[in-house]
DNA sequence: GCAAATTATATGAACATGCATAGAATGTCA
DNA sequence: TGACATTCTATGCATGTTCATATAATTTGC
């Protein structure tokens, strides 16, 4: 192991500080909780054989496909380079395929494929499993609030590009 | 360019479709709405010269360091390995200072160094005035309910380990 | 209809991350 | 105390991501 330079002597604070300021700060709070929420289904998606990002990818094109890379990257928090790079490697993977746009020769739609669909297909319903677990011991009311000022944050400040 | 195989002929869909699961999926909301709100702060944080998980390393240090390794990945949402790396990264660059525990010679705290605190400091001035802006188009009782309800779900599934 | 500007994707090289595991210190229990 | 399990950090290697830029297609202005 590389040793640090000097040795601390205080104890160490493993609890959370009250009133520490990350633990309020908005962005924290949204990315804590989404992870929190996620973490307990990633199981499920990495069981399923795909990352993350490979399953934002084809959940996102199980709502209509034909997207661009650019509208998958925005969709699913990626720059495009990324979304490039793991379109052709899903493509390879026969997770979907890569389409050349009839009306404008730069783009590249993106589609699921027939296994693309066979595998996300469950996934997609545990999610919603999940998710109605999640929920479920909180009000719906709060449940309903809680999305529309979420879409109102996502709506107010999501500028075109990424 | 690789060209894609096949050519589509159905016009690319750009706006959102209405009703798209993925768009009332809980989780990519939270990390949707979390990410809007933080892009634009992002453009100061690269300003100061730092990656976004710097960013979280210095600020979660502001709130009192002296955290280990292990607690520090739990707050930034990092793999241990990650931050093992990023931290051996930061004190190479002066951010920050890594110190053997005294009481547990497997830990190693992570302190801020002076540099680390004035380049953080603006930062975490400016953040709070960025929240602040975001906030202000909304009700403040909503504001609250809405933090509430994310450390309700924060609180309610965040296990020990990532 | 041609040159310049813009948009969309791809790509190369540098860098960061993740997985598995090693190494080191501590805790446990007989 | 001594063996065994556990905890915490570090590290090697494979893989993935980013930044800058190249390439290609389209649009704009004259």
């Amino acid at each position: 192991m590389t040793q640090a330079a000097a040795i601390d002597k205080t104890p160490t604070r493993a609890a959370r500080r009250p009133g520490a300021f990350v633990d309020d700060y908005l962005s924290y709070l949204l990315a804590r909780a989404s992870h929190a929420v996620y973490k307990e289904f990633d199981r499920e998606v990495r069981a399923a054989g795909l990352t993350s990002l490979e399953w934002r990818v084809l959940a996102t094109l199980s709502d209509g496909d034909g997207l661009t890379i650019g509208e998958l990257a925005q969709e699913v928090i990626a720059q495009q380079p990324t979304l490039t790079k793991l379109v052709l490697r899903m493509e390879s993977a026969g997770l979907l395929e890569r389409r050349a746009s009839a009306d404008d020769g730069r783009k590249t739609l993106v589609h699921e494929s027939r296994r693309g669909r066979d595998i996300v297909g469950p996934l997609l319903a545990a999610s919603k499993r999940h998710e109605a677990i999640v929920l479920a011991s909180f009000q719906p009311e709060d449940v309903t609030a809680l999305k529309k000022l979420l879409h109102g944050l996502i709506a107010r400040f999501h500028s075109p590009q990424d």
